[in-house]
DNA sequence: CAAATTCACTAAATCGATTTAGTAAAAAAC
DNA sequence: GTTTTTTACTAAATCGATTTAGTGAATTTG
């Protein structure tokens, strides 16, 4: 039981497949196909449950309806929320999705971008891990739709989609100024990534213009890749002794670091926020049900997700166009919770 | 700068396209092309960057590489973490994937299995929705590679792989019992689906080999688009006039409803585990961090996601035998934390 | 040394669509 | 009543690979 082809409806009516190709594109009438012919193919159509094979339509006509998305990890909720996202607003458009996650490894990223272009998508939205500057700047080159997430190269002219990060961190860390703390840390991950960059600047610069002293040794930098433990390690050389509260607050750059962090605190008998105040940017579910709810810096996931698909789109539609390139820059807003006291 | 393709490289050497194609393929001794004139394809493929044209590849060799994925919603962890080691054990294999998430919706995930047809995708992986058994048993039908996950249909013959949800239930609720617990609820979700009718039986069951009896109306079914409030409505049917306390335990058949759930109890002002002792399916990480960290029946998902990928694999690499069809179940792993008390 | 075999390659069909160029018959125009 | 235009279609090229069948030259065999 084979698929049914164009062929099969033509030599089905003895018409050739050209027509069938007109009718079931919708320009029987743009080609003045007859209505009753027209009638009969459609219902033929149906009748052999015709689906139209993409892979020769995308060979064909050089368009696959396809968009590849590069993420860190799908199975990061914050990546969830944003794959889901795209998915959902490519398929408004007729676009399918295919993901793939890069773990922050250019060197994975590179072989994906490889396998996206044999793949022939249309489109690109990537969150590019740090060193893949090349595999960025080589798809400009190639002028295939592409808008960067959550990061970009500010030396690489392209589309991209990200929150004030340093605005961001800059409120949060002024929140918790504001209610007393003083001696807060910073805990963040060394991607590199104007992103994370962007945290860090705010959260000094908060500091600086409440005339606190930047310690350094309060930044705590962990690799991509941590764990419960790296976390915990931190926190130990963050807090020192106990009866000599080397911190009173914790800003987390990323949900996970937080999550982690939190479990730490916790396990070393320490009460949020009482004795060590939190916030972290992100916003999962677990913030909601923690010991302390965390007050958190949420990203619009759904803006973004919905832009970047939206970005693509638009240059598939107006090919012809030298596009301006989209530099979008969203609000986050924060939502403030238990974990820093009051 | 338009893409390299074989014919480029054919002209470039003054070679036809078929022993381009042969030595790219690694047949260059079995249709013994020469050395030399192999070598000097290699270098112009390379000096050309070459990719090949996954599209016109698959239209005439009818093989895509690509496995269509259908899930709940790609932006639950659970899902998220499955959809993970599916693309990773996939790509293994040199496969990539389409993700849709079909939010349950049988009219949705219709849609996607015409797409992925269209799509020519060499095998599906599905967690079908309730009402979606003819799509399922047609795609049984046409002889692609197809495995269900998390759930499936009993009346069809199908490979599958799921965990043993009727004792993970039973060994949730013996736990809550052994602990001296004795009117438990269950709250679960409206599926109509095997994976959670057999929850629901495997805590009746634990509740009948205790001797305790089974109140239909401490079981809660929620609509699976449920929002905090549902799930607050019905934990305060269960609980009642507070000093009249109708339950002293609850049971949670998915994490979303735990994570409500929790939120609902402790807005309620009741303690867990004291006032309510909580045992839940799925482990996010927000059951970590709770205020009373969250026992949990654990699911093996990365088995799973790797398993469903192995059987699909093994389909198209043997694709002349009649194969035996897979219906395997995994155990779950109950890890004990707080939320029951000891 | 003619026949058979091996060697090193190539021509052309094919997959299933889209699309350009064209055609025979009918209708309209002059 | 011939020419032009319109109508309602079709043939064939094309996209970029794979693959079958074949070909001329060199080599081996008897």
């Amino acid at each position: 039981m084979k698929k049914t082809s164009l062929s099969d409806i033509a030599k089905h009516l003895g018409v050739s497949k050209t027509l069938v190709s007109f009718v079931l594109n919708g320009k029987g009438k743009e080609f003045r196909i007859s209505d009753e012919i027209c009638k009969k193919v459609l219902e033929v159509a149906k009748e052999l449950n015709y689906q139209p094979n993409r892979i020769a339509q995308g060979l064909r006509t050089g368009k696959t309806n396809t968009i590849g998305l590069i993420i860190a990890d799908i199975a990061n909720p914050f990546f969830g929320i944003l794959g889901r996202e795209i998915e959902q607003e490519a398929a408004r458009f007729g676009y399918r999705v295919i993901f793939c996650s890069s773990d922050e490894n250019p060197e994975k990223s590179k072989q994906q971008i490889a396998m996206l272009q044999q793949s022939q998508v249309d489109g690109y939205i990537i969150s590019p891990p740090k060193k893949s500057e090349d595999q960025i700047r080589s798809l400009v080159k190639s002028h295939i739709p592409l808008v960067l997430i959550d990061r970009y190269f500010p030396e690489i002219e392209c589309n991209h989609i990200s929150v004030d990060n340093f605005d961001a961190a800059y409120k949060a860390t002024n929140h918790l100024i504001a209610l007393g703390h003083k001696k807060i840390a910073n805990i963040t991950v060394n991607l590199d990534l104007v992103n994370m960059i962007e945290r860090t600047e705010g959260y000094k610069k908060a500091l600086l213009d409440a005339s606190l002293p930047v310690d350094e040794s309060l930044i705590k930098e962990l690799p991509f890749s941590h764990d419960n433990k790296d976390v915990a390690r931190a926190i130990k050389e963050l807090v020192g002794k106990p009866g000599n509260k080397k911190v009173d607050a914790i800003l987390f750059a990323t949900s996970k670091l937080g999550i982690n962090g939190i479990e730490s605190i916790t396990a070393m008998g320490l009460k949020i926020p009482d004795d060590i105040a939190v916030v972290s940017f992100d916003n999962p579910d677990a913030y909601k049900i923690c010991i302390s709810p965390v007050t958190v810096v949420n990203q619009p996931l759904k803006e973004i997700g919905k832009t970047a698909v939206q970005v693509i789109i638009n240059e598939l539609k107006h090919p012809d166009n030298i596009h301006k390139i989209q530099k979008i820059t969203l609000k986050t807003d924060l939502i403030i919770r238990k974990s820093c006291g009051s």
